[in-house]
DNA sequence: AATTATAGTTGACAACTGTAAACTCCGGTG
DNA sequence: CACCGGAGTTTACAGTTGTCAACTATAATT
């Protein structure tokens, strides 16, 4: 809803990034599709499909070896920033504070988190 | 992708709940279709959609007087806890500690918005 | 009461999603 | 070298979303 690359993975497609963040490297279609298909029961058709996708889209990267390996061309750090950024625009009037402070007052947050964040923001001078 | 009320609500019809919530009372069609008219450019019948949308997902009441006037079911913090939530376990783990840390680092917060948090760290006892 | 504007309802249509089958092509196995 | 299983591609199909037009019912105005 506001940027271009980034925003157009949807909730599917985001399992398959996840898989491709955590991989060491490119990975072929196989991997991909055994993993899944264990952890979310999805058809190696569901798989290949979403696969697909993400590469017209431009979000996944296939380099050509006997078999196609893919790797993500958009970093988790970047995606997470952009979605949290819209969410933060569209939800809290751009502003992050808001956010965290939502997150403070209901509950979104343990007495451990507070405490952990306590000690980051201490540090963060 | 997790609950049911308020996941459905789309980021066009967000914008008539936007409208809703921050009305005293009750809206006749009229008014949402004005100032979302000037606000978005959209046409009457798209505004009529979106409100008949948001009516049959649930989220938005219709009390009938001599025309109808129209009411959210969900409030704002309601629905922006679901969403800020639903974001954090799909990106962040389910670790409302990692959103903050990664807008802690990523530049999503600025330096008067930490001093804000840490304030807000500093009475949360 | 006839007219008018518009609220409310129904239908539309393309793009995107979730989910998957079917078909083709090719590398590895016997 | 023939065969097979799976990689890669094409097609499918229903549901959601963004947009909107058209039709109908009705409140307000003359």
């Amino acid at each position: 809803m506001t940027n271009d690359l980034a925003e157009k993975i949807s909730a599917s497609e985001l399992e398959v990034m996840k898989l491709l963040w955590r991989a060491e490297d490119a990975l072929p279609v196989t991997e991909i599709r055994e993993k899944l298909q264990r952890q979310k029961g999805w058809e190696p058709a569901t798989i290949k499909t979403l696969v697909a996708r993400l590469v017209s889209k431009g979000a996944v990267r296939q380099e050509k070896r006997n078999v196609f390996y893919y790797s993500p061309l958009i970093s988790e750090k970047e995606y997470n920033a952009w979605a949290t950024g819209d969410l933060i625009s569209r939800l809290y009037n751009g502003s992050a504070r808001d956010l965290v402070a939502a997150l403070v007052r209901s509950d979104g947050l343990t007495k451990e988190d507070v405490e952990e964040l306590r000690a980051m923001f201490r540090v963060e001078d």
